[in-house]
DNA sequence: TGTCATTTTTAGCCTAGGCTAAAAATTATA
DNA sequence: TATAATTTTTAGCCTAGGCTAAAAATGACA
């Protein structure tokens, strides 16, 4: 995949990663909530067109996260749970994390969305101990 | 629809950011080090094809942030510097947070390159609190 | 000064993530 | 059960950020 020993080419992969994270996250939460998940939820959810759900969504399947027949709801694979509970784990720690250090709840739940993609594990073990 | 409000949008719009933001502090960086800024300074800089660097400093040019006359050296603009000016300490406050936390200094170097594009203004104030 | 090496630019290709508009399929309802 | 409404998919477009290969300009130096 990645060749380039440039701590810069890693960052601009995360930001490749980090929307198959951040949709996972998503089919896993609104599965919990609604049972099943439709392209529209996403579409709604992430506030980008049907389209746009549609041609991610295939990427998810490229990458064997998530499944689904034309037309029919949205699945996840096992791999696509995996990655789904760790992403929520780690989404969940940096969101504790900055309420713990002070920020109001808003602006948590904003800066939270873009640092979880970008945090080791080392940084996150941290985050955790500061957390308790 | 394209004026969304979702806070994903305003996340995937921060990454196109980032470049803009890395290509200023690395430009000022070198400027200070060397003197002058070429072309092959960035391109060894962000580990990419010097093809690659001038096609995003076209864009930096056309957002007004650099200045360069074909195959000469590479200036900032005042919008430029007072940009890197920006970034550098937004960069150093969020990387001797990290320190502090107790993060090695080899993971919050890697770390703070991504994270400094994801931390708002409450954030970073809380931060360099902590660093006191 | 003329030639060669290096650097920069251009051209053309790729993937990813957006969009709109229209076609196709499904679902709801009269 | 037809027809209408809704949802999903497809097609085609755009920008951004990568790449390689080749052309053009600059710089070194014999
Ligand atoms: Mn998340
Ligand atoms: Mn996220
Ligand atoms: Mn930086
Ligand atoms: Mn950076």
């Amino acid at each position: 995949m990645n060749k380039s020993n440039s701590q810069y080419s890693n960052i601009r992969n995360q930001n490749k990663n980090e929307i198959l994270e951040d949709y996972v996250e998503a089919i896993q939460e609104i599965a919990e909530i609604k049972g099943d998940v439709k392209n529209s939820d996403l579409s709604i959810h992430f506030g980008v067109s049907q389209a746009t759900v549609n041609k991610n969504l295939k990427r998810l399947i490229n990458f064997n996260l998530a499944k689904s027949e034309p037309y029919r709801s949205i699945f996840l694979t096992k791999e696509g749970k995996k990655l789904a509970a760790i992403s929520r784990e780690k989404h969940e720690i940096v969101y504790q994390f900055l309420l713990k250090l002070g920020v109001s709840k808003k602006v948590a739940q904003y800066d939270s969305e873009g640092i979880e993609h970008h945090v080791s594990e080392e940084t996150l073990r941290l985050m955790k101990k500061f957390n308790k």
